[in-house]
DNA sequence: CTGAAAGCGCTTACAG
DNA sequence: CTGAAAGCGCTTACAG
């Protein structure tokens, strides 16, 4: 069989079964007034022509597309990838599609795709923005009814449903592992605290800390621009050259802490051994370096997939109370966490002079 | 500004500017004959109300969408989502949006979503098909003229535009690496042998061999079952229960490779040491492992980028002729590749007790 | 240069 | 139960 120019339209449908298009709409919708003879004919004459309505004018009639538009900030993240494949695996199996979009680190991008999206008649958007504060996105976002599911971000004024990731507990965990272990210089990279993740993150750390009675926080902190294996890297280095370095440290995800592994192995440093090391996020190969790294894990598929539920719910029923769904996160211990060099908890004052040899050479 | 409850339609920007929808349109696409206080009174009605063209609308009576299908087979990985990426810059900046689905693994799933998006009137596809030889996938694709971009596939009697790795060229050259450093008992771990990529990488290894006088390769070839992580781990944990086990290992790609090391690891071995390790497809933790990874290396994104041209140019020029791209892929040396325990070629005969110890316990 | 009409491919009240 | 008509929101020949 020769490639067909077009498809079939309705139109031949009804031509060929000998009926009214609008009667072989009917039969082919399941529509209870159809009487078995006509759905015979026109289900016969569809199979000849293996006609396939037209998904578009469809749309158009029905005002739905059963399209969704997912935004994420940059799908060649794990993480990111993990909930898209989640949210289209639920979604595809209620025959609904993802357009998907990356903002690649641009928030006003985010803006952009949103009215990019809004114009293609998304039934309803799952974001994982940039900025939570972007005048912009927040604009975009308020002038338009489309249902929203936010992954892992609270913003003010928009009402939406939400899927949220509970960093506070992992990370706490994380932290207090560490205190119990002795360490005391402890630095934290996060990312921008402009965000739910970071402040939620901030949030375990500096709980863990008071639950050991200490307060004071300064300098344990490291802020970076933004979640990205450039930031951690410098800020890592940063910290390995200042007067009193790091015992341990908290990468507060996966990029990051590549770049805290790249610089610590640029220092001729090792983690587990000369600094304590843990990841927020878990990637296999995590678990087979030397010694193993800790991480704070998280199931990435199941925000896509519960992000996909929520969204789904809310298009069946649009008035529905709003929703925010917490998943868990939890410290993994490995053998990149032990106590410091001299277990009195004070730094090791470990001799630098391998790694300016490395660093020199 | 409360969100509007419906979207302005090119009705209601006529009814402001008091003409007809008809001059909306032609004004609003730049048409050659209107006014100038048409044109003016037109863009002041449309951006009173914010008006944005229905793209549904449009896409209908236009007969195109400007979307793009994209099949991959698992966005989770890392690979497929630099390709994606890629893509998605490309087609975006063109006003393309890409509806992506997955078919994990299921060959079924690639027919069965060819036709989802065909119905949608996707207006190219993107293609990271399971199989080659699928009759299903086959069947749908010869029974349709949108124009299909295939990603390191090449399927007798479907004439499309392609993007393709050479991957011979990076395997043989880390073949012939391990055969200089006196390996002789390397063991390749590939794929299904059903796809390009397998076969194209089954050639670099053989021609390397074939360069160094050595015909035979019996054994030597690891064909698993697919490219996954559990298919990876088996064959390693086989072949390092072999009499005479392997003082190489190439894994065809990087979750073939990740159950490589998992493998190792169990059995106590370490990469680089014990046995030499190159894995095809890099990832910036592979580089940071100790000792680092050897890696055949290729431009994920980049195969998205020039799929997505030649998809574009495809769009431009239905009938010019058909093109392959090849993209290059290259051996990158690392602290995993070095010489055999016995530097004479033959087989280290390492005690395997330890191994043994650390499996019992 | 402008407007009224037709039509993209559907679905669904509305008559009968 | 079936068909003719209207309409989803656009664009584009076709008149004028």
């Amino acid at each position: 069989m020769a490639p067909s120019e077009q498809q079939p339209t309705i139109k031949e449908v009804a031509r060929l079964a000998g009926v009214a298009p609008s009667s072989v709409s009917r039969a082919l919708n399941d529509h209870p007034d159809v009487s078995p003879e006509m759905r015979a004919r026109v289900m016969e004459a569809a199979e000849e022509l293996s006609y396939q309505p037209d998904f578009l004018a469809q749309s158009l009639r029905l005002g739905s597309t059963r399209t969704i538009g997912f935004i994420v900030r940059d799908i060649s993240n794990p993480l990111f990838a993990g909930i898209v494949k989640g949210a289209e695996q639920e979604l595809e199996s209620h025959g609904y599609s993802i357009l998907l979009m990356n903002s690649l680190g641009d928030p006003m991008l985010d803006a952009k795709h949103i009215g990019v999206l809004r114009q293609r008649r998304v039934d309803g958007f799952i974001l994982s923005l940039q900025s939570e504060t972007n005048s912009e996105t927040l604009r975009v976002l308020k002038n338009q009814s489309t249902p929203v599911v936010l992954l892992d971000r609270e913003i003010k004024g928009v009402a939406t449903d939400a899927v949220l990731f509970d960093h506070s507990t992992g990370v706490a965990e994380a932290t207090s592992t560490l205190l119990k272990l002795g360490h005391r210089k402890i630095n934290f990279i996060v990312g921008s605290a402009e965000t739910r993740g970071s402040r939620d993150r901030l949030k375990g750390f500096q709980s863990a800390y008071a639950a050991f009675g200490i307060e004071s926080l300064d300098d344990v902190v490291i802020e970076v621009g933004s979640y990205s294996r450039d930031f951690g890297f410098e800020a890592t280095k940063m910290l390995l050259e200042r007067e009193d370095p790091p015992t341990a440290i908290i990468a507060a995800n996966s990029q990051i802490g590549v770049g805290t592994l790249a610089a610590l192995n640029e220092h001729g440093l090792r983690h587990g051994e000369d600094v304590s090391l843990i990841i927020c996020d878990d990637v296999e190969l995590l678990r087979l370096m030397d010694p193993p790294v800790s991480v704070v894990a998280r199931d990435a598929e199941k925000m896509g997939t519960v992000a996909a539920e929520l969204l789904l719910a809310r298009l069946e029923e649009p008035d529905s109370p709003m929703r925010s769904v917490v998943l868990p996160t939890f410290y993994v211990h490995r053998g990149s966490t032990v106590a410091p060099r001299s277990s009195d908890g004070r730094s090791g004052k470990r001799t630098p002079t391998a790694a300016r040899a490395i660093r020199r050479s």
